[in-house]
DNA sequence: GTGACACTGTCAGTTAGGCGACAAGCCCTA
DNA sequence: TAGGGCTTGTCGCCTAACTGACAGTGTCAC
C-alpha cells in the first residue's frame, strides 16, 4: 500500500548532474571528490565570498539562501543526497550568488576549482550534464519567480505542499504523509511569508479538513481539495 | 560629456553567448542562423509549446514573461540587439518554459532545434558559452527573487532605475537619462506591482527632486540619493 | 483640425499580510 | 523533574499595496 520515494534522494535527477554522465567519466569525477563532513548550522558558503569549490551532497541536507543587509532572508532551495550545488561562481570565475548552509548533521562531497576545471576541459560531456542542471534550476525559478509575483499566500502555500507531496511525500491510500523537516518559521521563508501568516494558512487547510498536522510533518487528506486551490 | 553605452546593445556579455565563442566557431554558427523578421506585438513562442528553435535578437527587443490561469502577467526580462534565447525548451529537449513576445519591430536570427544540437556536438565550447550565460541569468534571477520578496515596492523601484541607468543610461555630467520603452504599467509588470502604485513611487522620486520624468523617458538628477534608496 | 486611443495622474475604499505580543505545548538536558 | 528554549497558536493593530473609477494629456491617423 506503501510506496513511498525512498527518502528525497535526487540520484536520477538533473540535479545531480553526476549520476547523469557516462560511466567512466562519472567514475573519474568521483574519485575528485572528497569527503567533508558537516554539521547542522554550519555554513557552507557565504554571498559574495570567492568560490573555490562545488559540492555533492552525500548525506543531510543543505539550503541555500539570500538574505538582505537588513537581515531579511529568504530561503530558496532545500538540497537532498544527490543535489550538486556551488558552480555557479566557479564556473563564472567569480563570487558566491547565495548562501549554503547545513540543516542536519551530513557530509558533502567536494571538489577544488581547479580540478573542476581541469576535468570540465578534459570532458565536454560534463558541462552538457550541468547546462542539463541549470535548465532545469531556471525552471524552477521562474515557476518561483511566478507564484511569489502573482499568486496570494494561500495557493502559493497549497502548491508547495503539493510540490513537497510529490516529491517526499508517502502515500497511504488517498493521504500523503509528509515528513516536516521545516518549521513554519522557515515555510515562511520559503513561501516569502510571515510565520503567523502561515500559521494562519496551514490552519485554515485543517480545519477545511484538507490537511492533518502534526508535529512531525503534515498528511494531506484530501489531495483533490488541496490541488484544487492550486 | 557623454558617455552614452551606444543603445543597450550585448554584443559581449555573457548573453550573447555566440559573440563568446573562437571566431572559426563563432562564423560556423552564423552561418546556421536565418534571419527571421518581427513585429512589435509578435508572440514568438509561448509557454508549454514544443520548442523547437534558438534566437538571437538582431534588432528591435523581445520580453520574456509568464502568466498565469487568470490572466496575471509578470515581465521578466526584456532582451536587447545581441542576446540569445530560447534555449531552455531546447536543451532539455521540451516545451518553453516562458512566452517570448516581440516589443518593437525588428529582426530575429533563428537557428533550428536539429542544427543548433548538431552545432553543440560538433563544438564543445558552444556548451561551455551558453553555460557562461545560464549562470549571469540565475545570478540575475536570484537577485530578482531576493528583491521581489524582500524588499518594498520604493526600493525594488529605485534598484530597477539604477540597474536600467548603468545598462543604458546616457550620461550628462551627474545627470543620467533613461530612454524609457516602458509605460509605467510595464514597468509595473516587472516589479510586481500595479501602474498606480508605480505612478505613485514615480511622483514621490520626482517630488524629492531625484527624477524627472518626461514622456519619452526618466532623467535621474540625484543618482546619489537614489542609490541612497536602493 | 478632430477623434480615437493609449498613457498618466489621482483619489477613495478595501484587503492581504506584516508585526508585536503573549500564552501554551513539546523536547531536551541537567 | 524542573526549567530553558524552541515552536506553535492566536490576538489586534497597522500599513503597503490592490482595485476601480474618472479626468487630463500627448500622439497619431484621417
Amino acid at each position: 500500500m506503501i510506496d513511498s520515494p525512498p527518502n528525497g534522494e535526487n540520484r536520477d535527477s538533473t540535479l545531480n548532474w553526476i549520476a547523469q554522465l557516462p560511466a567512466a567519466v562519472e567514475a573519474e569525477v568521483r574519485a575528485a571528490l572528497k569527503p567533508r563532513p558537516i554539521q547542522a548550522g554550519e555554513t557552507i558558503y557565504r554571498f559574495g565570498e570567492e568560490a573555490d569549490a562545488i559540492y555533492q551532497v552525500t548525506s543531510g541536507s543543505v539550503q541555500t539562501s539570500n538574505v538582505t543587509a537588513e537581515g531579511k532572508e529568504i530561503l530558496l532551495h532545500i538540497m537532498q543526497p544527490g543535489e550538486c550545488f556551488g558552480e555557479i561562481g566557479i564556473i563564472e570565475g567569480s563570487l558566491r550568488a547565495q548562501n549554503a548552509e547545513a540543516r542536519e548533521d551530513g557530509e558533502l562531497a567536494a571538489m577544488n576549482k581547479k580540478e573542476f576545471n581541469e576535468l570540465r576541459k578534459r570532458h565536454p560531456e560534463i558541462n552538457e550534464a550541468i547546462l542539463q542542471m541549470q535548465c532545469t534550476r531556471l525552471r524552477m525559478v521562474f515557476m518561483f519567480i511566478e507564484d511569489s509575483a502573482l499568486r496570494p499566500l494561500r495557493q502559493r502555500l497549497a502548491r508547495r505542499l503539493v510540490l513537497m507531496a510529490t516529491m517526499m511525500g508517502a502515500q497511504k491510500g488517498e493521504q500523503i504523509f509528509i515528513k516536516l523537516t521545516l518549521s513554519q518559521e522557515e515555510l515562511g521563508k520559503m513561501l516569502g511569508a510571515s510565520r503567523q501568516s502561515i500559521n494562519k494558512e496551514l490552519s485554515y487547510l485543517e480545519k477545511e479538513g484538507i490537511v492533518d498536522k502534526s508535529r512531525d510533518g503534515i498528511c494531506i487528506l484530501d489531495p483533490a481539495a488541496l490541488n484544487a486551490i492550486t
